[in-house]
DNA sequence: TTATATACCTTGCTGTTCTAGGTATATTAT
DNA sequence: ATAATATACCTAGAACAGCAAGGTATATAA
């Protein structure tokens, strides 16, 4: 990324399962993809996104399948489970938990929470 | 923390400078402060607050002074430096980027960023 | 007198990202 | 034709942050 690594970590595999939420994809894509949704604010390495696909797949949170490209190359799809969905969903809730308590912390701690 | 510890990498740096920037605070005070201005979201772990504290003192973003409590008992206080200040603000900047980034991906990539 | 709260610290584990490689095919430039 | 780049997948090892679990010591409460 172009940040602060650390900020990325726990995030990446939110980030990756709502992009298959929208529609399958293959990992290149995701590159692209993420780039793109982040006016080039994320640049997510091979040697990120690779590894969490294995992850989520192996947990039972993604499917893959191979499908030929257009130009003969082939790709490998991933798509989003039911668990996959289930998972995106708790980690989305927990990102805005996040977010809330630390700009909670940083305006000095006066947010009204339900 | 609560949460997915990941999501607090990178964060922990920020979030202890900026309770600093209203005022003095010793470690065991700092966790205190982090868990209520959080509404108890942020439980720092005084194996993740030490090493920071250390860290940041010994690149000069933070000084620290020992003073005596009421109770008797000796305590570490920390300041923050012109440098630590400095820090501080581009960890702020990179946080609301981040934030932002998110955000735009998690809702599909649209966001209109100046 | 024992347990809990306060207050500081460190070592080693784990998990996440990145670096830096590797393989292979398709396209573009020379 | 050949070289370079883009596409597309992968992995091993380094680096780093937070955590668990320990340690030390004093003050307060049971």
């Amino acid at each position: 990324m172009k940040f602060d690594k650390g900020l990325m970590a726990g995030s990446g595999t939110m980030l990756v399962l709502s992009l298959l939420e929208g529609a399958d994809m293959y990992g290149y894509q995701m590159i692209e993809e993420l780039a793109r949704r982040s006016n080039d604010l994320f640049q997510m390495k091979e040697g990120t996104l690779y590894p969490i696909l294995h992850g989520l797949e192996r947990d039972g949170c993604l499917a893959s399948y191979r499908q030929e490209a257009p130009t003969g190359r082939e790709r490998k799809y991933y798509r989003l489970t039911r668990k996959g969905k289930r998972l995106l969903d708790g980690k989305r809730a927990e990102w805005e938990a996040f977010q809330q308590g630390v700009d909670s912390v940083l305006s000095g701690g006066a947010s009204a929470l339900a």
